[in-house]
DNA sequence: TGTATGCAAATAAGG
DNA sequence: GCCTTATTTGCATAC
């Protein structure tokens, strides 16, 4: 199934890599929506203080975050191990498995402090064990539910049912899971992120006109193309797979939806 | 082929 | 059990 993910990733806007002491008032550490929002989470040591709410009593300091990412990273090469492969090393190793991305953006301080912090121990782990021959393998390397990749045109179909209903009940979202053939939680699920993401896209704007179009509470009347009704009496997807989203704006502008996309392009 | 990154699915926490 | 909000994580893909 083709996913939407990745298309034009890596592209014109690259992710802010905060180099450890940008101009975001919390130097180091990309947030995970990007922004330098003061969030608990984010909130960075100074650069010689412990952290003290980050994870735990003794939480290491940006410089040693760092410095420790710099070596995983060496040594990783040294040992001729893919970022990928050191993802999965944790998952046979100590059960918690993770993508190349993550471990990527480890090295590269792509991640929060907080989320920094807490994968700190395990690639800890891992680069104290990395010489020796790996003794065991968790059967269950993996509890993270692997991630749905929902077809373009199944997207469209949703987009259209988002359309018509931005919150449907639960009978309605069996309904919909049905008619799509896909999870219910990944229906109910899909439904969340997609108000959350209705509520990001307003953000920079203010409350202009395209704002009065999105109503939590309301049902929304489809404000293009015809819906098709299914029997149960839910809309079905337009023909064309490609919706075009009521928020215009932010789509030509995403640096001010991902805040963690720095207007002035850092590049890396 | 390995790495970097946009977008969004999944999860956590609190209500 | 479901919601919102915040955050973590990975798929897909460009480099």
């Amino acid at each position: 199934a083709l996913g939407a993910g990745g298309r034009g990733a890596g592209k014109g806007l690259p992710r802010a890599r905060e180099p450890w002491g940008g101009g975001c008032p919390h130097p180091g550490i990309v947030e995970p929506a990007g922004t330098c929002r003061e969030s608990g989470a984010m909130l960075r040591p100074s650069a010689n203080a412990p952290i003290g709410a980050a994870s735990g009593q003794d939480a290491p300091t940006s410089e040693e975050l760092e410095q420790f990412a710099k070596d995983l990273k060496h040594k990783r090469i040294m040992l001729g191990f893919t970022q990928a492969d050191v993802g999965l090393a944790l998952g046979t190793l100590y059960g918690k498995m993770f993508s190349q991305t993550t471990i990527c953006r480890f090295e590269a301080l792509q991640l929060s402090f907080k989320n920094m912090c807490k994968l700190k121990p395990l690639l800890q782990r891992w680069l104290n064990e990395a010489g020796g021959t790996p003794n065991q393998v968790l059967a269950q390397a993996r509890k993270r539910k692997r991630r749905t990749s929902i077809e373009t045109n199944v997207k469209g179909t949703l987009e259209s049912f988002f359309r018509k209903c931005v919150k449907p009940s639960p009978q309605e979202i069996s309904q919909i899971a049905e008619d799509l053939n896909l999870d219910k939680d990944v229906v109910r699920v899909w439904f969340c992120n997609r108000r959350q993401k209705g509520k990001r896209l307003l953000l920079p704007f203010g409350n202009e006109a395209e704002g009065a179009m999105y109503d939590m509470n309301q049902s929304l009347m489809p404000t293009g193309l015809p819906i098709p009704v299914t029997s149960q009496g839910y809309s079905l997807a337009p023909s064309p797979p490609v919706y075009m989203p009521p928020f215009h704006k932010a789509e030509m502008f995403p640096q001010a939806l991902q805040p963690g996309l720095s207007m002035s392009n850092s590049s890396h």
